[in-house]
DNA sequence: TCTGGGGTCCTAGGACCC
DNA sequence: TCTGGGGTCCTAGGACCC
């Protein structure tokens, strides 16, 4: 087909453990687990190196299991200064090779790569050349997918893992994928994987017996997505992609959210954390120079299911005592008596650019206190300041 | 037995207005 | 004693991703 859209995708193998085990050769060839912190309780598995997902370690999996799997295997804890200084190394040495470049996460990119071929040679050359220059410069492999759009090249990169690369052109997608379970399938997570099998959908075959009536009444929106998926040989006009080239989006949300060591009952004790959870959201709303008037907080039981409660409230600040005010107003709309909580959280949204312009004196006072705070933190590391009430807690 | 922390997006129901 | 049918906004919760 003339002029289809050609999409490189590459996803960095087990990122962060490689990346680890690029900066202390100690860790080269063995299995070593990424925690999600340093505390080995109540965490999960950030990244497994290959030697570890051998032994059946797997990110996501609790640190706990992991350790039992494997009681000698190398144990780190995140890193994600370190990840997010590779992660923009690569992006920039991207660029180098289309314009059009999406970063998708910390260890995945796309690349508009349509009529790069004849510059290159061919898509291969231009995939072997992109792995080779990561291999060379950061010590780490990557896979690389080549498709007609973000998906399917998602699941060629998937299919090759790792270190490996495949060329999926539209006309091959069906006899390719045709055995794939639905599970690999990104976007088809847990709960949408068991529906489709209690309709005896279990292979991207299967997907294809079903037509599109079917999948939107049962599933909605998502099942027109999951229809056309299983359909590429239906051409979707303009599979409109909007590249973010140069700077990045502000975000959407900012939030902050901590696992607790040990449940906690006492009204006070929430309040302590949920002040602290305030203090570092302001403080990440203020360095990206926005403001929010929308909170949300939630707490999560022992059986990790969540309350939570949200307000768009009509004034924009940035001021974490007002972020802690509102959070506490929507904890007091939750019914939380007897209540065991084992994580919580706070997080804003709706943005709009800090106007750093009161009218009132005491917000203006507040004001240069954040500012002042911030730059001692900013100066001498996060938390050297924080306000008293929360002494107990950090 | 265990299940982090950072996000994005979608849905469904209720409130409210005309 | 009876109350339709849009539309929009708000909020709770869930699914999914890395």
């Amino acid at each position: 087909m003339k002029n289809e859209p050609k999409i490189l995708h590459i996803d960095m193998d087990a990122f962060f453990a490689s990346v680890e085990q690029a900066y202390n050769p100690r860790l080269k060839g063995k299995p070593l687990i990424v925690g999600g912190r340093a505390d080995k309780q109540r965490t999960v598995v950030c990244a497994a190196s290959y030697e570890a997902k051998a032994l059946g370690i797997d990110s996501g999996m609790s640190t706990q299991q992991a350790l039992r799997i494997c009681p000698n295997a190398e144990f780190v804890s995140a890193d994600s200064a370190k990840y997010l200084y590779v992660s923009d190394q690569i992006a920039e040495m991207l660029k180098n090779y289309s314009p059009q470049i999406e970063q998708a996460s910390i260890d995945e990119f796309y690349l508009d790569i349509t009529g790069l071929d004849k510059m290159f040679g061919s898509y291969f050359d231009l995939g072997m050349r992109i792995k080779q220059e990561i291999k060379k410069k950061f010590s780490i492999t990557g896979s690389v997918g080549i498709s007609v759009n973000r998906l399917m090249s998602k699941i060629a990169s998937k299919l090759k893992k790792p270190d490996g690369m495949m060329i999926m052109p539209r006309a091959d997608i069906i006899s390719v994928l045709k055995d794939l379970p639905i599970q690999k399938i990104p976007g088809i997570g847990a709960s949408l994987s068991a529906k489709l099998q209690d309709l005896s959908i279990f292979s991207f075959s299967d997907m294809r017996k079903f037509s599109a009536d079917f999948y939107q009444q049962r599933f909605g929106k998502i099942g027109l997505w999951m229809y056309a998926l299983a359909h590429p040989e239906i051409v979707v006009a303009d599979e409109e992609i909007d590249w973010v080239d140069q700077k990045p989006k502000d975000p959407k949300s900012i939030g902050h959210s901590y696992t607790l060591n040990q449940n906690i009952y006492t009204r006070g004790e929430i309040e302590a954390w949920m002040q602290l959870l305030a203090e570092m959201v302001g403080f990440r709303l203020r360095r990206h120079n926005l403001e929010a008037n929308t909170v949300h907080i939630y707490l999560r039981k022992p059986d990790m299911k969540s309350i939570s409660g949200e307000k768009n409230f009509k004034e924009y600040n940035n001021d974490s005592k007002q972020i802690f005010k509102r959070a506490l107003f929507l904890l007091d709309k939750l019914n939380t008596k007897n209540v065991e909580v084992r994580a919580l959280g706070i997080s804003v949204k709706n943005f709009m650019p800090a106007t750093n312009n009161f009218l009132l004196a005491d917000a203006q006072k507040r004001y240069q206190i954040c500012n002042a705070q911030d730059a001692i933190n900013k100066r001498f590391g996060d938390w050297t300041v924080y306000p008293a009430s929360i002494c107990s807690i950090v």
